[in-house]
DNA sequence: ATAACTTGCAACACTGATGACGCAAGTAGC
DNA sequence: GCTACTTGCGTCATCAGTGTTGCAAGTTAT
């Protein structure tokens, strides 16, 4: 991981929001201004094994992950007032990362055979290794809602070009498509094997494509 | 449902294995033998309570599924002394159902694309609507994952008929065939509309045959 | 009708997780 | 080196969920 600062640091400003405050006293003390580098690398480090620890078990306690970050647990409750801040921080840094990687592939413009091979690595990449917090997507979080609602379309668009370029067939349900294909980079990012993502991205694209059968049996 | 007694009592007589004990006092009160009518649907009304309730949040509480039963909290805890007990009835419950489901298809014998369709439908009839116990294959219970993963060995199998038969492809990878057809049951089995347990199995075998691609473009 | 069974209710004990403090020691940055 | 910040540790309060028990009222089956 480079440079999770930026990101953990927005998470900071987000989780002030303080919407209800169903615990007794105050928030987090997370202000806006900026960290010392030493605790930067705490934030950093707390929400890096946040996502190993519930990616193994979602129900982990916040004295396992601050064992796993290395810190005492009253640190971790420093950085993030309750359990559900840091779980929405967590899934907000890897949706951001996530849809990063989806523009990053230029679904919208590059040719859609293309922009489905690039994205499918890109998001497998981002995938293997924040398992946890990308299943998330189902957040409280209005903001990653609409991140990956946001994607969602993105996709859809990209299929609908992909079948008006003669890449899908024409009869296809772009929205069921779209949930094979979301299922698809699931299963292979589960792979924890041959984890190459170019290998793996082949694979997705291929199966969504082509499937598992003979091109064209005498079927049914 | 029609008779989920005979289901419910085996499950009655495997839960009082009392593997270890971590409560304080005893086990629960289960024996083998017979109960009576109003008894028997109390249980079965909470099965199917669990499954409902775990089905929208697999956090719920023991007092939200006796709410949803109907039932008062303490009258659960009769039926199944721990949670950990209920929730292994109830994917023991589902697996057997499952399995049978699978059986049903007879995938050993049937022509390939024949058990294929046939299985694809008989599961997917169980998938919804026992969408949490099914999600349990990882259970503790050793008599859950053994018919797991003996479910698993035959359809691999099947998938070896069907490509020496030339449904498939020569060169498919079974493993990763079987995974993205579990995801593609899992995926339809999602579709709360339009529910016809027939239309959605020619949708996952006709996706996971021909892809949604077109048949021979110059592709890459 | 009666004996056995089952349920709801109220109450209780126990546990594990959460969250808040204050303080002493250590570290970063000027 | 000085100041401000950060961390670990011990400690405490609180809470929610779990599991238990006794009893009165209701139900089932014979």
């Amino acid at each position: 991981m480079t440079s999770a600062y930026a990101f953990a640091m927005e998470m900071q400003s987000q989780a002030q929001a303080d919407t209800s405050g169903k615990p007794h006293g105050k928030a987090a003390p997370a202000g806006g201004r900026p960290l010392r580098a030493d605790a930067e690398r705490t934030v950093t480090a707390i929400l890096e094994a946040a996502e190993r620890t519930l990616g193994r078990d979602p129900a982990a306690t916040m004295e396992q992950i601050a064992e796993a970050a290395g810190v005492a647990r009253t640190t971790v409750h420093r950085r993030f007032a309750t359990r559900e801040v840091l779980v929405d921080a967590l899934a907000l840094w890897a949706t951001r990362r996530f849809a990063a990687a989806v523009a990053e592939a230029r679904p919208d413009t590059a040719p859609p055979l293309v922009a489905l091979y690039r994205t499918t690595a890109n998001v497998l990449a981002i995938k293997v290794g924040w398992g946890f917090a990308m299943s998330q997507a189902s957040s409280a979080d209005p903001e990653v809602a609409r991140i990956h609602a946001e994607v969602r379309e993105t996709c859809e668009r990209l299929f609908v070009r992909a079948r008006e370029a003669g890449v899908l067939r024409p009869d296809v349900d772009v929205p069921w498509t779209r949930q094979v294909y979301y299922a698809l980079i699931h299963q292979a990012a589960q792979r924890r094997d041959d984890s190459d993502p170019d290998a793996l991205a082949t694979l997705v694209v291929d199966t969504l494509l082509r499937g598992a059968g003979t091109p064209h049996p005498d079927r049914l």
